[in-house]
DNA sequence: TTCATACTTCGATGGTAATCGAAGTATGAT
DNA sequence: ATCATACTTCGATTACCATCGAAGTATGAA
């Protein structure tokens, strides 16, 4: 009768909507202080540290105190995959939270999956990367940079050497719930996410998963990984 | 601040503990009567019908009916792909409900994965189907039988025109909790393990989603799918 | 028909947990 | 020092929901 993992623990952590809201709101990548999670969820400072508690203890959670303000992320990368995953399950069924506003297109197109770029975007970086043979699929779900895709990444200004030396996984595959496809996550999609950003090819919108493209930096990026 | 799908209703779904008891239960592939899985969730009769009304509303379950009984099982393969990567997650954080008894390493080597192998068996299973070229990593997620792996399956006597023709995919990863790797799913992994059962070369244990493969089962596995 | 089984619906109860006001702690600014 | 900001802890309230007894419905058996 109780075999198996204790998934009622997660589920009921996830549960509660003004935590989801929390997680949601992490999911964009950034950390956020306990003052602007409760803004995102809708509810009190109190009620918001009551409930970070809650999530730091059952391991969904990192807290980093700097100075007067705690900063709170996903704990670790597997964090982002399986909420990644109940979103896809949930916008198959049709429930999303807002109908979908203007702002949905947006998201679908290119947005922030906890530290790597997803939607249509981070689909197609991805599938670009496997045509030109910069990354190779080597298991199931297991991604792994060629020689010729580290010469690549160097190239556009990545240190490789550092990615190498942490401990987590350099390419990973995680589901996309718009697309339904996979992209590309793991320290290489932060990395390449980051040097977007750092390169101001791409911006992240406030309060908001979505990642708007400038003008040129569409260009390149289009150009970069081609269809 | 409101962006994405509704991960609050899901997960509150699968946050009380009746409800997970009886969800894991159901990953067992059987379907199950309300009197069977109140029994497994220590329960009310009264209690359990109104738990899978709701999940029945969630869209996790589908019953059907049969004279004076109700079956209920799993809606698709997307609740169970779902539902063990929230026992992934468990699991990694040590979270089980019962301390591993003595069940457990049998759980580990083969058990029902909703409709297909999983545990160690599975994995090696896909594994060696994928060295020998039978099936194919024709993208990040997407598998596919080959030429080669059709001839194959129909060799061990398993209809594949009929496999064709349901709208489901054939082929299908599922990242198995205990091996933290993949194994298959899909109609092709559920067409498999019903051809295991029905050669009587495993069994499914009662109450448990473990499988028992009998000497002469676990001979031929071992030699059809060598490591 | 009558009885039994399987299940649902109704209604009442109780417990848990989300919520927020108020008070307490810690860090930083002036 | 004093004040302000950021956050936690405590305590009380409230609302929800899981639970089960009792009654109702449906199917099958005799």
């Amino acid at each position: 009768m109780k075999e198996g993992p204790d998934i009622a623990l997660i589920g009921s952590l996830i549960g509660d909507p003004a935590r989801a809201n929390m997680l949601t709101a992490l999911m964009g990548g950034q950390a956020l202080t306990p003052t602007e999670l409760a803004a995102q969820a809708g509810i009190t400072l109190q009620t918001a540290s009551s409930h970070l508690a809650k999530l730091e203890a059952g391991g969904l959670l990192t807290q980093r105190k700097q100075g007067r303000h705690r900063y709170y992320a996903l704990s670790e990368d597997e964090v982002g995959l399986m909420l990644e995953s109940l979103m896809g399950f949930a916008a198959g069924r049709g429930l999303t939270r807002s109908r979908p506003g203007p702002k949905d297109p947006a998201l679908r197109r290119a947005r922030v999956c906890y530290n790597h770029l997803a939607g249509d975007y981070g689909v197609r970086m991805l599938d670009s990367l496997i045509a030109a043979r910069h990354i190779e699929i080597t298991g199931e779900d297991d991604l792994a940079l060629t020689d010729a895709g580290r010469v690549r990444v160097e190239s556009l200004g990545i240190d490789y050497a550092a990615l190498r030396k942490s401990r987590r996984p350099i390419c990973r595959t995680c589901l996309d719930w718009s697309e339904r496809r996979s992209h590309l996550a793991g320290s290489l999609g932060e990395a390449l996410l980051t040097l977007f950003i750092d390169k101001d090819w791409a911006k992240r919108e406030k309060n908001s998963r979505a990642v708007r493209f400038t003008a040129a930096g569409e260009k390149v990026f289009l150009e970069l990984f081609p269809r």
